[in-house]
DNA sequence: CCCTAATCGAGACGGTACGTCGGGTCTTCGT
DNA sequence: ACGAAGACCCGACGTACCGTCTCGATTAGGG
């Protein structure tokens, strides 16, 4: 996505660009962003957007992941329960965030824009996942959580939830819900004392 | 949404327009759709569809409710376990239709359009739960569901982690492991003989 | 124009469509002028414009011949030159008022609209050159402005140095110059002595 | 009018425009000339015209200019009648050309386009003006006009009855009318030998 | 340490679509 | 039966952005 070709590309450009898309966005909103608007508001040539973005939403990604990126470390106390309800809690809480709402229309975008949807995957979701999926499997070692349950199966079950209640009906579960739907979640994760 | 004013307007129109939307939708693809586009293939004039519809995504909505308005009724063999994974298989497999890649293109849409959100809301969305959610109060009734379980939690706990793999990742969930995430689901829902 | 059929017209809804006209023109210009505001403004259907009315400048004229149409008769004190000193004076005052810019506008559409032309000529032009002409044959029979000179020719001699002026210059002539006009012109006009 | 802003303007385009325009307006009349129309023909983008022009009348002056920028230089054989003839009758037979139609139906434009009108004004009737102007004060000054007579009185008198033909009446004097007409004029304009 | 090439800002260009306006026609409904 | 109301198809408006393309001007690095 972002740099293409690293060679010789204005660091001091790139940056100006990155915050005004995130600027923009805030202030009329992702379906108002436009190129123009950034290059315009960033004091930049259209071009050097053309030359190292392929569209809008992946310059905001860009400006995601600056500050995103490097999300808290996922929490580790041995409770495997109560570490993904402090995780979720936290990211519930970005997601009400204004960057919160880059994510969400990024999620949206990525819907009809093949090329996003990889850079969306690779850049943030897959680390986000990679987090969680370490955290799974050594609840797994653990015995917390069932050893033959598909880690990926179990981010889905743990989170798919949230992400219904965000997407689909624009609202965001609150503390307590998390802590219900995380202790449903985990019942059925569980390892069976009966089998 | 669509009917603001359901005076005196043509239904011939209306069906051409709707019809419209839909092939081009198929043929071009959500991101390329436009009113222009659909105003010329309905043979019909651009003032027609603003008259009636406020965007374009409004429109296809009604195409997509014109054929998916009218959903199978929610299977009821007194098995809500089996019954629930019946109905998910044959979501999913609508989500890899043609019409799927409409629907998804509209939750793409609703993250940044909040008029189209409400619309979808109401005439698709809440419908298709309150079918579900009368689905599970049967269950809880029955016994099969913990009585305590807000049903609307219910249904995030199951749908939620397919909408998290169609929308997060692009896949829809083969059936098995819809088999899978339902019994687990389950498994955390069933009453608790030790309470 | 006006009325091309004389039967069962609402002279109501006439009245209220030319007047409807001139408010308009005068207060958004003859440019910004519509049918469908006309329409709006006299509480009428656009038909009903249509049926009687080939086009806005129609209508325009309609309103201008209310109240041009009975012109004040053309002086006749015996002294062709200050009678037309007089006339003229009064026509270019005229042309300065609200409605000169009416006339003004309808002199400039007739310039790309055949119908409207010939409707101006007939209804507006041509009864104002029939009272000019009968003074000019009278001040001929009297000896003041020579016998072979073509009462139309006399007329484009006398006038069109008004409407040069205003329609190309934008601007009115003062009285003094159009006596100086008049006097210059009624030169070579008048009887050759040594002829 | 044309060139607001003459940096980096394509040349190539321009002329495209000017030159769609011209034969459109030939092709389906003045009034049915529109920006899309002149764009489609010329191929390029409306906006390259709207960047460079303010309405389709200012990019036919500019077709027109083209052409007639360079008038025939005002006659001079130490004859002013005969010259005023000479150079009137060319202009008339000019107005009856197919870029003749062009010039009026600008002048028509220009009775309700005030920016339209300051632009004919300074490029094409000024000029016009300015040239009759010095032969008038060059026969002025050869006595063949009085000296106390406004030149541009002169040009109203001598080009108002022209117009008035053409415009009120569309018609176009004949030579013959002409001669007459020139011949009344200078009648009145001539040095009055008794005073 | 200059020369050359890449990159930059700026913004014009050919396009597509927007959302609006009005043209002229046709249909519905109330008086 | 007429006329107001207004929906309809259509064409054009003027605007906003798209993504591409020149332009100098600057700037960095390899010769």
């Amino acid at each position: 996505m972002s740099p293409r070709r690293p060679e010789r590309r204005s660091e001091e450009a790139a940056k100006a660009v990155i915050q005004a898309a995130r600027e923009l966005c805030q202030e009329v909103g992702y379906a108002k962003l436009s190129i123009e608007g950034i290059a315009a508001r960033a004091g930049v040539g259209k071009n050097t957007i053309y030359r190292w973005w392929p569209s809008k939403g992946a310059v905001l990604l860009d400006g995601l992941l600056e500050l995103w990126g490097e999300a808290a470390p996922f929490p580790d106390t041995g409770d495997a329960v109560a570490d993904f309800k402090t995780q979720m809690k936290a990211a519930v809480g970005a997601f009400s965030s204004e960057l919160g709402q880059h994510y969400r229309a990024l999620l949206g975008e990525v819907q009809h824009d093949g090329v996003l949807a990889e850079a969306l995957q690779e850049r943030l979701l897959r680390p986000m996942m990679a987090r969680a999926t370490d955290r799974i499997e050594l609840a797994k070692r653990q015995g917390q959580i069932r050893g033959d349950l598909d880690a990926e199966l179990a981010i889905e079950l743990l989170y798919g939830p949230i992400y219904h209640r965000w997407l689909l009906s624009q609202r965001a579960p609150e503390p307590a819900r998390i802590e219900a739907m995380v202790d449903s979640v985990f019942t059925g994760m569980t390892p069976r004392p009966d089998l």
